[in-house]
DNA sequence: GCCAGATACCTTGCATAACAATATATGTTG
DNA sequence: CAACATATATTGTTATGCAAGGTATCTGGC
């Protein structure tokens, strides 16, 4: 809405690459409550995260792409005689399969990366391979 | 070690786009323990973490030298008369800052995600924004 | 009727980063 | 001296998030 308040487009956050392959896990998700069409998918993804989360319809429309020419989803238009055509969006059995990979994937990774910043690396020192014993 | 036991190498994994971003915070947060050397910085975080995350030298040395350029740390080279050359890198002030500062982006990404994924998605129904009411 | 804004879809081009492949040089071992 | 491990570096490929632009429909104000 508001046209970036103060200089804060230079926070060149990670985030955009942190979300890299979690959107689909993420839209894939969303859809295992039923069909959804895009626009809602953006503003639902901003409001479930309350706001920790947020993506542009530029980027969620390439997904659902995606994801319906891998079969993860079924399409179905909606074009009643008043309002605004939709497209709804449903997982497919194999959407479902591929959710609970991409959970157990994402889960994996979180785990072993929580796992290593938790670690207390000051006490632990390298693997020391001595080309030299320097003893 | 082994060469790919089985076929599982076409798993075009989704890890490698999990990766994204998170490997200059890992390399910070290793170098926090102290100076350490590119090669082995590639055994080690395939060791702390068990396996679980992996990278390839011709994807840690870019990550070192981006974390150069930024002045998040030094260099030293290390040439022995006797021994392979080694370049050894160690955490700058600023690069302490930032490492704290990634590690915050990555656990509020990390926090969102997961409360998104444990979610029961199936109970909510969606914003359900009426054009018409249908009633 | 007309204009502004919200809703809803779609596409193009750019920047970034992980990785395979490749190259170089040194040290070690048989 | 040949083979392998150590150690650093670069190039080209590829995937994808997103800004920026576009189209079309509906609603409300005047």
């Amino acid at each position: 809405m508001a046209p970036d308040p103060a200089g804060r487009e230079d926070r060149r956050g990670i985030e955009r690459e942190l979300k890299r392959g979690s959107l689909e896990l993420i839209v894939l998700h969303l859809l295992s409550g039923g069909e959804a069409y895009g626009y809602d998918i953006v503003t639902t993804v901003s409001d479930r995260t309350h706001g920790a989360l947020q993506i542009t319809d530029g980027t969620l429309y390439p997904v659902l792409y995606r994801l319906e020419r891998a079969g993860f989803v079924d399409v179905r238009w909606d074009t009643p005689t008043r309002g605004v055509p939709r497209k709804y969006y449903r997982l497919t059995k194999a959407g479902r399969g591929e959710l609970s990979t991409m959970k157990e994937e994402w889960t994996a990774f979180a785990t072993a990366m929580a796992s290593l910043l938790d670690d207390d690396v000051e006490g632990k020192k390298w693997l020391l391979r001595r080309t030299s014993s320097r003893s």
